[in-house]
Parts: structure tokens; sequence; C-alpha cells
DNA sequence: TCGGAGCGATAGGTTATAGCTATTACCATT
DNA sequence: AATGGTAATAGCTATAACCTATCGCTCCGA
């Protein structure tokens, strides 16, 4: 049986005259006879009555005729999906991302996404940016959502930079620095100050890259601590212990005892990114970090001091 | 798109190697690669990603491999379904019986049928003869149920014989024929007593052809009344108004004053029939008839006084 | 009662295409 | 550089879907 046959005999039945299904189906009225003819030999089955003055359905063919029509639409419908998701328009996609992106950026591509895209299935796992290029490497994961860029450079994967942040000193209130100016300072004004980081194994990019930011302005930072969580380092700030950076969301983490103030001059921003397998064809990606790009531009408008 | 294709496309996207695919299908490896290459451009869709050392399914192709997997495994179902309903084995059926036949062999014969066809779904509708023709000849019911034979002869139907009971007679308790003795007795004998017969519209056939048996065993029967439900005749039997004649599943209704006594020489034999328009050729009817008549001997012998 | 109209089936030729074989092009591995 | 595996291509063959012409049947109106 093929669908052919499935698509003949449904205009047989719903006509119930050979020829006038044969013309609905741009056919000669000898062929279609023979290919119904096939069809009930191939399923073993009479399926129509029919002498030379009226054409009707056995009860076997009017179970086979929904049949027929189901299959039809059936093999219709899952040409169309696939076809919606070979144009990224449906499908599954599965992101991974670091914890610092869940309330910052993502929600807003999120929300967006969701919107131009309702029929994506998205799967989101919180993950370290490691985990996520393990993920990424053995197919679990469509794309990695990560900060900065990755600590080696992995040629299979295409990372892209899809928003970009200022970063803000995060200085003890009492701290005369803090008293001068809310404007903008150069990130050496912070030589002389002990420097507190997160811990190394939330941000194995992001605290390097610090340092080696304080040397390209000149100085070698004195890093007294390197723990915690980034809420956790801001504490220790307001109570003194020393100052850090951050990239500038964390300055809507209002914390008592802790002014915040743009570095500038030059002034150094810190990058989102995806982190995609080059040979990922899943179309929906490309839709997802079109849009990423898309809210990273209007949240660096928006958030970035 | 033809099943074929959906055939082909399964067999590959398991073996994921075209070579193992068509040796699978009995098919060498070029037609293969062009079937899917045309299946690919019919859908308007790439399924495979294959260079020469790899085969894997694009997210699109995923999809559709479920929907050909689906839609192969329907055309399967239902062509068995198909096949079953032209063996009778399942689909439905519709029946009409007379009201008599509702506490006689009707209930006997559903409970053979339902055990031996499962599959088969039955339509029961109780009614009196005259409607179960025009809804036969209205392809309404498939089959109907009736007792002694249709008033008319109608070619298109096909009237089978599946059961026979002999006839009782109804006395009043305290005659002299009921004292007598409990053996069957001639019909002849009832020849001076006042009959009683139930409603014309409930028995069209079933009361003239009481008379006509009346008449060869050398009679004309008196009738004083000829109205009511089989059990008010009975009643009316019991009050001593006269005589009835009955088939022998009545004298399972015990009713007080009321005595049945077997007919015999010549022994009048009431029979139960289908009817079935001769060109249904619904053939779940075939079993179902055959069942009846199966049934009805056993009841034949099992009821019949 | 006899054409005529309309139906599906049949016969036989044509054409499209699924399938074949042989080969190529490509890549990974040795 | 050679080998062995892959899928793709080229060109031919054979199957079968399709066509036209015709038949045989039944119904229906003249």
């Amino acid at each position: 049986m093929e669908l052919r046959h499935a698509r003949y005999f449904v205009a047989v039945a719903e006509e119930l005259n050979f020829r006038r299904a044969a013309e609905r189906l741009h056919l000669a009225q000898p062929s279609l006879s023979t290919q119904i003819r096939q069809l009930e030999q191939d399923v073993g089955v009479k399926l129509l009555e029919r002498d030379s003055h009226k054409v009707e359905l056995t009860p076997a063919g009017r179970s086979f005729l929904e049949g027929c029509r189901r299959l039809l639409q059936d093999a219709d419908d899952f040409s169309r999906t696939a076809r919606r998701i070979a144009g990224g328009e449906s499908g599954p996609l599965s992101i991974g991302f670091v914890p610092s992106l869940a309330h910052g950026l993502l929600p807003s591509v999120l929300r967006l996404f969701r919107k131009r895209f309702p029929d994506v299935q998205l799967f989101l796992n919180e993950m370290d940016s490691t985990a996520q290029i393990e993920q990424i490497a053995g197919h679990r994961i469509d794309l990695g959502f990560i900060g900065l860029g990755l600590p080696k450079d992995i040629p299979e994967l295409e990372i892209v930079a899809v928003a970009e942040e200022r970063l803000v000193a995060a200085i003890p209130q009492d701290h005369p620095i803090a008293h001068k100016s809310r404007k903008a300072i150069p990130l050496k004004a912070l030589a002389d100050e002990p420097f507190l980081l997160g811990s190394r194994v939330n941000a194995p990019v992001f605290n390097p890259w610090i340092i080696v930011l304080c040397q390209q302005a000149g100085f070698q930072p004195l890093v007294v601590q390197e723990s915690g969580q980034p809420i956790t380092v801001l504490n220790y700030v307001a109570a003194g212990l020393g100052v850090t950076i951050l990239p500038a969301q964390f300055s809507r983490l209002v914390t008592a005892g802790v002014c915040f103030i743009p570095l500038a001059r030059p002034t150094p921003r810190y990058r989102y990114c995806t982190a995609r397998l080059r040979n990922n064809h899943n179309p929906a990606l490309a839709h997802f970090i079109g849009i990423a790009r898309e809210v990273g531009d209007l949240d660096a408008r928006k958030h970035i001091l």
C-alpha cells in the first residue's frame, strides 16, 4: 500500500463515482479503477461494492476510509511540523546558563523568545561554564549561555558575544573615594586598595581577567581574599575589608554600606556570550542567539551605567 | 510523499548508514539515496545530515522519524482492522428484534455471540417487525430478528429460520381438559373453547396463523377477544374467559390459575427468523445468523415441552 | 422494445520512474 | 600514499502507473 492508494480511495469513497473521482485527481478513470483494485488486493479486502450503476462502501471500506483520511492528515501534519522545526519555529532547544545570568539577561531573552517562537520547547539548565562545554560537546544541550568567554579556545565551539556591560567598583561607603564623587573613576584609582574577589571555582575566567585589567591599568592588585558568592563579597566590602569589581548589573543589589562606582578610562566591558557547536544545525539556535543579541543591546543601553 | 519514502527513511534513520539500510530493504544503495533525496525535496526539509563518514538526523528529521513510524504503524493497524471487519470479526452490527424475543432466545444468542466475536459492536433496537422491514430496507439496521415470518414476501429480503418452538395451549386451571392430563393434546381438543388472542398490532402474523392452524385441524375457532399483551391474555385465561395458544417459552411465565398443555398431533411449531437484505454483505451478519441457528437448536431441545 | 446515456472493467500501448550496475568523490585511518 | 569505508552520480533497464479506445452492463426514456 502507498499513500497514493489512500488518496485515490478517499476520492472514490467521497464521490462514490469513479469517473468524477478520477477527474478530481486529474487522472483517467481506468487508471483509478486499476489502482483501487490493486489496493483491495493488497489489503486483501473488498472495500467497494460496485456494479455498473452504483458504487458503495463495504463495512470494511467505511472503516478503511477513516483510516486513510487520518493517514493523509497525519502525513500532512508532521511534514508541516518538520518544516517548522527546520525553520526554527518549532521543536526542542536545550540551553545551559551560568547562575549569574538567571536574574540578569536571561529572563528578558526568554520573554522575547517565547513571544516570537512560542512553539519552540525550551529546556533550561543552570550549570557552570565547564559543565556547559561538556554537555554541548556531548550534544546534551544545544546552547551555552556564559559570561565573558571560556578558559580555553575550542575550535568546534562558536562563541558569540551577545551583550556587554560596564564594570563597577564596589567600595565601602565610608571610604574616601566613595565620598569624592559618584562619577566614574579610572581603574587605577583602586591601585592601593585591598581586593576581594569571588570564589575561583565560580569565576574561573572573571577573576584572572580582572587581574589582567589591573595590570593593563598599570598596577598589580593586592588580592586579599578569593572566595564566596558575589553577595557575600559585597558584605565583606560593606564591612570595610576591601573593594571589589563586578559587572554593572550587581549594582542593582542595593547593599547597605556599599557604594557602586562605574569604572572608566579605559572603560572595561564585561561580555556575555553564547556557545554552540559549529555543526549543531538546530535552526532554533540561530533564532535564540539573534534574540539574545537583540535583547543584549537593549540591556546594554538600559543597564550599563 | 509515499509510504515507500517513510519505510526507507525509517530504515536509514535506524541504521544511520545507507548501505546497511539498503540491504535491510533488499535494495541497492544508490536507489535508497535517490529516494531519500526525493523525500527531502518533497517535504522541503533536510532530514539527514550526511557526509562521507557519518549520517545523523537533523532535529526536523528526528520529529519526522516519529511521524513516519506512527504512519506506518497506523496504516498497518487499520488494514488489519479492515480485514477483521471483512472477516466479520470486528465492526458494527445493528440488530432489530421484536419485544417477545427480548426475554427468550435473544439473550442466549447475544451471550454466545459476544463470546465468539467480542470485537463486533452490537447495536440493539427493540421494534416491531414492520419497523424492522423499513429499517432493513433503509440500511438503518443490518438484521431483523422476528417471529414466524413477515406479512408479505419481499424478494430483497432473505428470511432464515433460526429456531423453532412447540406451541402450548393455556387453559384455566379448573377446566376439565386441564384436569385430565398434563400430556400433549391435539389442537382439535380446543375446538369448542372460546379463544382469546393478543392484540392484532402486536401479532399481525401470529394471530392469523393460529386461525389457519385451527382450520387445518378441522374447526373454526371462536375468537372472543383479540387485544392486549400476552401476559394480559394469560390473566384473562386465569379468569376463565377462554383459552389461548402461545409459543412454549411463555409457559415459563408461571401464572396462577393457568395450566399450560403442549399441543401435538400434528405438532405445530412456531418459528423465529432473521431477516436481512440480500445485498447487505456485512460479514458479521452471517456469523450472527449462524450463532442464532446454533443457539436456536439448543433452545429448541431445552425449552420445547 | 429499442436505442442512448452513463457506469466500471478490460486491452494494449506509452511513459515515467524506481531500481539496477558501475563508477566517482570524499574522508578517515593505516 | 594507499586502503577501505562512505554517500553521490551517471546511465541503463524494467516495472508499473498511466493513457486511449473499447467493451459490457444497467437503467431509462422514447
